[in-house]
DNA sequence: TTGAAAGCGCTAACAT
DNA sequence: ATGTTAGCGCTTTCAA
């Protein structure tokens, strides 16, 4: 029952060698059909599986992608928690790469030299960094033989690692022309970070794009920087926000927990939503729909992010082609109850 | 730089046989000091990394932890999904095998052959199960060499295997208990299901303790079932809970889904919380205290608990006592908003 | 068409 | 204390 059959036994039960059975399992036309049959047979019989470490070792190939995260605080904990994102994109990862014949490893990584670990150790055929990475990893993995795929990082890199991304300034632009469109003119933009993030000021060129097609004029004074992307920042911002004399009616929030604390805070302060202001966010996690009012959000299918980024992988390991692959996935504006006409 | 430096090329720079690197670096002490610190710095010298699918295929080993997750269509999403529960798991078991030499494999499996493969494909040194699967999968899985530990699941299968669960009879005994010391009498207690669920029936044995030590006779019309844990079912409930008359004041649900979803249900019904209703809920997840008013509920430290998980398998695996182990971890209750006196 | 045998890189029993 | 060598299970060249 927790036999170890190898090879042999399958070739020894078929009467051949070692070495047709494994023409056979590799679909190397070099055996009789009638030789193969048999040799399928026997391993139908002994329900043989090949060893992968064995197969790995002599074929130089693991069928394995690390997935890699950043570390914070020496733990993946802060990348995860707040965010149902990345288990959902690891979700999408895990399917297809699960579809195709490739294993999922998963882990946290601070350097370089990690990295080149994970290749020389387990032989990873492909590497998938999700999120940001400290400059100098980048750098490093240039130099690296293996393909590698990005997901949400700097367009910096482009020209040396194919990466998936979303289509930010588009959603910036959705977001923006839906409280356009509902008789907004001033529209606080808030930022995660500006400088430093260009997946932020992606959001804000098309938030600006929108307005200036509109014919409003994009104001200084209506764009935020929260400095981390968490709840309770939004809630400091709300608090801020309202603590000074200002014309806007609406808020665009560059991630859905920035939004829904700027929203407690606004409602705390006795301003309703969407009556007294709209608020619409970027994401699109679960809770959002959840609150009260529910969200208004730019929407990211993050399942399929994942999907495509392992499909990406896969590509760059199977064929050989050289050319990298830069993907642009797109948006969707999710409206709820966060958002309405504007009163008066 | 991108050279595959082997145990050979160690030997040959130190002047040794490949056989005393492999001693050196596997602490067998058979060598003397001095070629041992010669060996040593012949490592250093060509950054030798040893590769661990040689390794593995010569030791029968692969320091390898592969993480079992069900799956629900086909995916891994309907896990991940409405939870940062799985991911905050995640991220302690990968702290813990990090910092002691394994990796982590993820993978959704569906039937207990699949387990198998990833023993004797991938030679997975122990196998941690998160969440439930269909029975016949442990069935299997009893017969299995390797180690496993199971996190969540039924008691029935202790006898085979270890597990880690969370002290379901002591949360459902705080949440109820602070509600009795709050001068609630008459709560409700909505569960996922009863039957078929050995977690929720936990919960309501601690509930039903704590009510007969306060001296309130326990009564079934205060006991519901929301059949799923979502949002949306408890939404549900929620105009359910108020579509009958009643004398409740107070509920304990047995999922923060859950309550927040009969939270909403209430509030959009002109209930005030917690003037009107007092709600506990069960796990704390972050948007728990996000919500208005923030939820008052049962805390499960996740993160701590994948971090035991991952700790309980390296035991099994690297101590051959064939004891297993059957941690119980405690809970927390938080006091948040959504909780107060009863009013009168 | 088939198979023998030499690796893949490391470990461990056995000699020296 | 150190080295030799036969595996681990599979692939693949080369010869038959």
């Amino acid at each position: 029952m927790n036999g170890k059959i190898t090879i042999r036994d399958v070739a020894k039960h078929a009467g051949v060698s070692p070495a047709a059975v494994s023409y056979v399992l590799n679909g190397i036309n070099k055996v009789s059909d009638e030789t193969k049959q048999r040799i399928l047979k026997a391993v139908k019989d002994l329900e043989y599986e090949p060893n992968l470490t064995a197969v790995s070792l002599s074929k130089r190939k693991s069928n394995v992608i690390a997935v890699m995260f950043p570390l914070v605080n020496d733990s993946l904990v802060t990348m995860f928690k707040d965010n149902h994102y990345q288990s959902e994109m690891i979700s999408g990862i895990e399917y297809v790469l699960r579809k195709n014949g490739y294993d999922l490893l998963i882990s946290g990584v601070q350097s370089p030299s990690e990295c080149m670990k994970w290749i020389r150790k387990r032989n990873v055929d492909g590497l998938l960094f999700l999120g940001v990475f400290p400059n100098r990893l980048y750098e490093e993995m240039k130099a690296l033989s293996k393909p590698i795929v990005l997901v949400d990082t700097y367009d910096k890199y482009e020209r040396y690692f194919n990466h998936i991304t979303m289509n930010d300034e588009e959603g910036g632009h959705q977001a923006t022309k839906h409280l356009i469109d509902l008789g907004h003119s001033a529209i606080g933009f808030i930022a995660h970070r500006m400088t430093n993030s260009p997946i932020d000021y992606k959001r804000f060129i098309g938030y600006e794009k929108a307005l200036k097609a509109a014919g409003i004029k994009p104001c200084k004074s209506h764009v935020f920087e929260a400095l981390d992307s968490s709840f309770e920042n939004g809630y400091r911002m709300g608090k801020e926000l309202l603590s000074r004399p200002h014309s806007m009616s609406a808020f665009f929030a560059s991630s859905d927990t920035l939004a829904l604390g700027i929203m407690k805070a606004l409602q705390e302060e006795g301003k309703r939503i969407p009556e007294d202001y709209s608020i619409v966010g970027f994401d699109d996690l679960t809770f959002s729909s959840y609150a009260t009012p529910s969200l208004t959000t730019v929407r990211q299918d993050v399942f399929n992010k994942g999907s495509v980024a392992a499909t990406a992988i896969i590509q760059a390991i199977e064929n050989d082609t050289t050319a990298l692959q830069h993907i642009r996935l797109s948006t969707e504006l999710i409206h709820r109850e966060s958002t309405a006409k504007k009163k008066g």
